[in-house]
DNA sequence: CACCAACACCTATCTGACAAGTCAGATAGG
DNA sequence: CCTATCTGACTTGTCAGATAGGTGTTGGTG
């Protein structure tokens, strides 16, 4: 490691963090656009490539964006970006369903009661819309989509960007989850009406039922899932990736443009 | 985008899914010594540049490793190196200490009532160590790296993966605000107690008296921090580290030696 | 047996080049 | 004068080949 700064003058993670500093907390770069490659290159005196990787590593972060032929913007940080490292490594550990469940009721729980306080009357709205969209939705890759934006527009409506990120490093692995359960119409009977629950308690601005709503809501789950409650979420993920998918794209895919559609912009609050 | 998957037969993303089944999940590499890059540039047909693009991507996602002269090795998944990217975002938005302790608190509270259920008497010993150092440390720095892996060590008490993963990712933005709270002597001589409070409770496995003695320590930083209390993460970071660091090394070298040097290795739980 | 030097590997990086996308401005045709 | 088209100068993405520097092994020498 340190034969590398020896080497040359600059490291990556110097540079990056040069970089970072110029362009995206300070204020050059006012429209968006950074100098182009080579410019930057040659003014640290590093070759295009040591600068494309540097400019790689600032993009997993979503940081920036490259657009081929037209050049480098700088791009307002997306919480659900960030996250998307996270749960790659959740998938890999040993985590269980149950694990999820555990750590997840105790986060929603949270989210619901302080939405109760805080949501505005247009989080409410849209969180209305995800849920008609929910009851009217045709096939279980739509229902899920319509779920999992409903819970990430209550952690949007907590106005609390930690939060917000919290839960942004695990909706992957719920949005899989959710895939599992709806497939069983007894669950989704059972947890349907718990949605309207949460938000009558929440446009009531009762923050201990919306809490008591969502707990039940999640913990449903405990029963539904019986054998593969202490089964890897990897393996979850899998079956549901083979089973319901069938490769036509990937659950990213499908869960960003949920968020989209939904119009839940997690982050920039 | 679709320009791009033309040009070439495969993409970095389909690439970097194939290699990770196959030497991550799969049982290729059982060494952990994965073929040099240039065997397997040719193998999948495509340029060691890009391959080398992909293999960056994977480290960054903490699931490979390489090393100049040896070759690249797959490496245990760690939930704390996955989650630092999350914290970069959460400096850039707009969150304030207030949010962090809001979304903390509630953590934290839930990670010492499960650690009183399911600490082991070395999870136990491992923490007491954590707490006499806090004790004898020497200097801001070694007092706030003792008890960042006090709170470290109660999370992976837990064992559960996910909670690990949800507290690794604010575990920077927690330093930071330790760091502050500390060179304040009264909150220091107030909030110091309760860590044995919790895990006097965690050894009798009172879960409830280690919720609300977390909660209690956790909420003292509303009052000492007054005035900072609704400002921004980022600026509170940036003092830190001019005032406290002088720039020797960064917040995030001193964060993983001390994570290193007290055995809190958040993952392969 | 101990030592050490040459060698064969490895990754990291640089150079120079070309493909392909994008956009502004010149240019030709109406 | 207006408009449609085309050219050229940008941009990123990718490539092959060469070099630097680290690491481990192997075989010869004392």
């Amino acid at each position: 490691m340190k034969a590398l700064q020896k080497r040359i003058g600059i490291t990556q993670d110097a540079l990056a963090q040069s970089l970072t500093e110029r362009f995206i907390f300070g204020e050059e770069a006012l429209d968006g656009l950074m100098p182009s490659t080579r410019i930057l290159a040659e003014e640290y005196g590093v070759s295009r490539l040591f600068l494309r990787e540097v400019l790689a590593g600032l993009q997993r972060q979503g940081l920036i964006e490259t657009f081929p032929g037209k050049g480098v913007y700088v791009r307002k940080p997306s919480m659900l970006n960030a996250a998307r490292n996270v749960h790659t490594t959740i998938r890999q550990s040993t985590a269980t369903a149950r694990d999820l469940i555990e750590a997840r009721g105790n986060l929603e729980e949270q989210c619901a009661a302080l939405a109760a306080e805080r949501a505005t009357t247009e989080d409410i709205a849209q969180m209305e819309f995800a849920l008609k969209a929910l009851d009217n939705a045709n096939g279980l890759i739509p229902m899920a989509q319509a779920d999992i934006a409903f819970h990430s527009l209550l952690a949007k409506s907590t106005h609390n960007p930690v939060l917000q990120i919290m839960f942004g490093s695990i909706t992957t692995l719920a949005f899989d989850t959710m895939l599992r359960s709806l497939s069983d119409p007894e669950i989704y009977k059972e947890g349907a009406p718990l949605h309207y629950t949460i938000l009558k308690a929440v446009k009531n601005r009762d923050g201990l039922a919306a809490r008591k709503a969502m707990s039940k809501h999640i913990h449903l789950a405990e029963y539904s899932y019986k054998n593969d409650l202490d089964r890897e979420l990897r393996e979850i993920a899998e079956r549901i990736v083979k089973d319901v998918l069938q490769s036509t794209s990937s659950i990213e895919e499908i869960l960003s443009s949920a968020l989209k559609e939904y119009s839940v912009d997690l982050g920039q609050s």
